[in-house]
DNA sequence: TGCTTTACATTACACAGTGCAATATACTAT
DNA sequence: ATAGTATATTGCACTGTGTAATGTAAAGCA
């Protein structure tokens, strides 16, 4: 009997699923940890439990691996803010919506590794950011979108929706995004605190000005 | 005379101010722009009009090159904000110009360099991280105190100064740095639109609305 | 039988770093 | 000035390593 040295789930996993979707995994795991020029093609075959030719049957090259992985990764992305959203009528109620969405991808491993081979990796592989662009750029029209719609009802008042959705997400992205791309874990701040204090900061200046109702 | 096929100048200047400074001057330039490891031995020293054994005569090795240049690098960015601004009474006329040094620093290739490195490079090389919030951070901090200070004197009213410095700078951040990050130039927005909306929500918010300390 | 996987060998190349001898430059004593 | 001395620079060959990618033949499985 063969005695395998390395994963023997991952040796079962292929036998039954196919191989592509194996190397694939692996390839998550590894690239999106350590970035590509850090991961070589023996250890993505050793990490894939299968042998390295293997992925030179199934992919034309490192790169395409690399690029299957990451439109995979970056169309799990795609659906970050609930659907339905924009019917709400709560605008706090959103918000902290928005901001726990936000929030809850800061601590996704595979959003932060994504995020770093965007700044990463781009310059060799331009296609990168535009596949980060074409992901997020929608996200942020949908909230500028329902502010938007919130101003024409008379609820907000923002002169430039696409404005006011970048700030709201750039004082959280500051606090939770920002430490960790600078190697250190996050901020010494609350994420409740944060929340609530944006969101306040937030409609204090954008909400229609009508008096309704004390803090 | 004889014609040296390479740079002239560089090399008169090496004769004359010894050539480490003429390696990690071009360091600053390959690294900044390409990144740490894909810039070869080869290409510094053809850059910086010298042999490459010559590299290996004044720094131990290749990551020594980069760390001096990084650490120069992160020198020149300590004097971010102009000294003597904690003392000014003006907040807003205060705020513009600490905005004023965020978007510069923003077109600052040698800081947007020094960032990317940050991220692309402090797995490899954790000590990036670490000079990069040695330096950064006492720039926030300064921030901070200033909005403490006239919360003091009842101008502001910040419960967390670190909490609104951060919102402050993250508004800021996200519109020129964050674009650019993901590969692209700046948002579609303008500069002076995005520091006068985000001055006037900062203030909005945080004015104190009776000029007079409540204790 | 036909396709895939596997292990192993091989090619080709780029790169960091070293040894060494020749040479250029700067400084110093006479 | 001239010769001598210390130091820096240079070119080149060389080692060693890591890597992507390809070739090939045997084994496994439908």
């Amino acid at each position: 009997m063969p005695v395998r040295e390395s994963s023997n789930e991952a040796v079962a996993k292929v036998r039954r699923a196919g191989s592509r979707e194996a190397i694939v995994e692996a390839a998550q795991r590894l690239f999106l940890e350590r970035g590509f020029g850090a991961v070589s093609m023996d250890e993505l075959a050793e990490a894939s439990g299968l042998a390295r030719r293997t992925l030179y049957n199934q992919f034309a090259s490192k790169e395409e691996i690399f690029r299957e992985m990451l439109l995979k990764v970056s169309g799990q992305l795609e659906n970050a803010f609930p659907p339905g959203l924009e019917t709400q009528g709560d605008v706090e109620g959103v918000l902290r919506v928005v901001a726990r969405v936000i929030l809850d991808l800061h601590e996704n491993p595979e959003y932060l590794g994504f995020l770093r081979m965007v700044v990463a990796d781009s310059r060799q592989f331009p296609w990168i950011a535009e596949e980060f662009a074409a992901v997020m750029e929608p996200q942020t029209e949908r909230l500028a979108r329902y502010l938007a719609y919130q101003t024409s009802m008379g609820v907000l008042a923002c002169r430039n929706p696409m404005l006011a959705a970048h700030q709201f997400m750039g004082m959280l992205n500051e606090f939770s995004l920002w430490p960790w791309m600078t190697g250190r874990g996050r901020a010494a701040v609350e994420a409740e605190e944060v929340v609530d204090e944006s969101i306040r900061m937030f409609l204090r200046h954008y909400r229609q000005t009508q008096p309704k109702g004390s803090s």
